[in-house]
DNA sequence: TAGTAAACAGGTGTTTTTACCTGTTTTTCT
DNA sequence: AGAAAAACAGGTAAAAACACCTGTTTACTA
């Protein structure tokens, strides 16, 4: 008998897998909870605690990776799998130096739940092919000198790209035109551009986004 | 049908290993090789080449890690799984991330070593709890490693600090003369003092310096 | 107490960036 | 073949940055 809590901001979702869970005569509901607070709240007076928490990763007030941590630090016996939805594989890494067990897919297959549910109980982890590359190439963007490699939250055009690198190197947009054989007229357009799609008030930031983002690469 | 391949210098072990792997009827043993050298040479003229490559980590002439790096250029299809004496988990990380599949202590159980085998074959890898963790520490190294940034190489004062943080965060010298009370000269000398100092170009220039000397932190 | 460094601030002018336009050509995808 | 995206480039003008000058006040310290 496996018990089991869910920690899920989306009603929906939390009590459609409750459900679910339920079905699985092997498993024992012992709580459900909003967010990571409340679920501290109800650890705090309970009798037997959950072995494995399903806690989802974006939640208001306190997400998955801190709630994660706090577990980690006063319930190490909890085994937490994350719950991510499509796109956050970039957070993998996060979750499991946060201390996370395991790792799924809100659109995973049901028995994919339940096994990992099962090997993260009697093993104490359980981790798919995807989220072991999603890990090495955290260790490599590490490696590079990078804390962390956030994908590029907009959609940035080659040209752009290369214009923003030149930037980051400290050159104004006439060495930018005389290297790139373009009118200073084009790199001025390219960087007009560049400030509205990051956002970005002036070069400045967008130095601080090409780094962010893994466009620019400072040595250290 | 699993074919298999060992690689490992200590003769002895190879064999008992062979041997071991022998038993099990679900496995052929395609090759065996002192070195990561001649294993290269054989996988060169061969027909079927292994699923499987059990690799030692310590070897001459070519160790665990660089005959990983090439197996996984060349031949991304093996999968490649290590075998370390104990005391060598420090090396973990740097396995996985040079591609390995699996990581095995010498000194496991049998059932450990088909149980890997067999879980690498048709998952793709197979860790457990231990690599988990050493991966977990290696990570935390790593971010500590950064954190020892490099220490400035020239005397900024503290208003010249302060102010190369306001730029880094977007502010005009109009917008930092109002939050420090100042006159939009003087922002402009220290701004000027900032760039001979450090000898950058322009802003591009300074907010580098500011991220590499780690007074200005980039929130990823 | 004289010297020095730092912060302050004004003047003047050039260069660069930023912000609006406008449009054409080329490439890419459907 | 037609639509859409990207790269190209011109005009105008204001805002900001950059350069080089001047000087005062304050504080520390040799």
């Amino acid at each position: 008998m496996i018990n089991i809590a869910v920690v899920d901001d989306q009603n929906l979702f939390r009590e459609g897998l409750v459900n679910l869970l339920r079905s699985n005569p092997d498993y024992t509901l012992v709580t459900q909870a909003e967010n990571g607070k409340i679920f501290l709240e109800q650890l705090a007076d309970m009798v037997t605690l959950p072995d494995i928490a399903l806690v989802d990763m974006n939640m208001p007030q306190m997400n998955g990776v801190e709630l994660n941590t706090v577990l980690r630090r006063n319930y190490p016996s909890i085994k937490v799998i994350i719950l991510s939805v499509h796109g956050e594989e970039r957070y993998m890494s996060k979750m499991i130096e946060a201390g996370a067990c395991g790792y799924l897919k809100k659109n995973c297959e049901i028995t994919e739940l339940f096994s990992t549910i099962n090997n993260t109980y009697q093993i104490g982890f359980h981790f798919n092919i995807e989220t072991l590359n999603a890990m090495r190439n955290a260790s490599k963007y590490r490696k590079q000198g990078l804390k962390n490699m956030n994908s590029i939250p907009i959609n940035l055009t080659e040209r752009e790209m290369v214009i923003l690198k030149m930037i980051c190197d400290e050159l104004t947009n006439a060495e930018i035109s005389e290297k790139l054989f373009i009118s200073t007229r084009t790199v001025d357009g390219h960087r007009t551009n560049l400030l509205t799609k990051t956002g970005c008030k002036n070069t400045a930031g967008l130095v601080i986004f090409a780094i962010k983002y893994g466009i620019y690469e400072v040595k250290f």
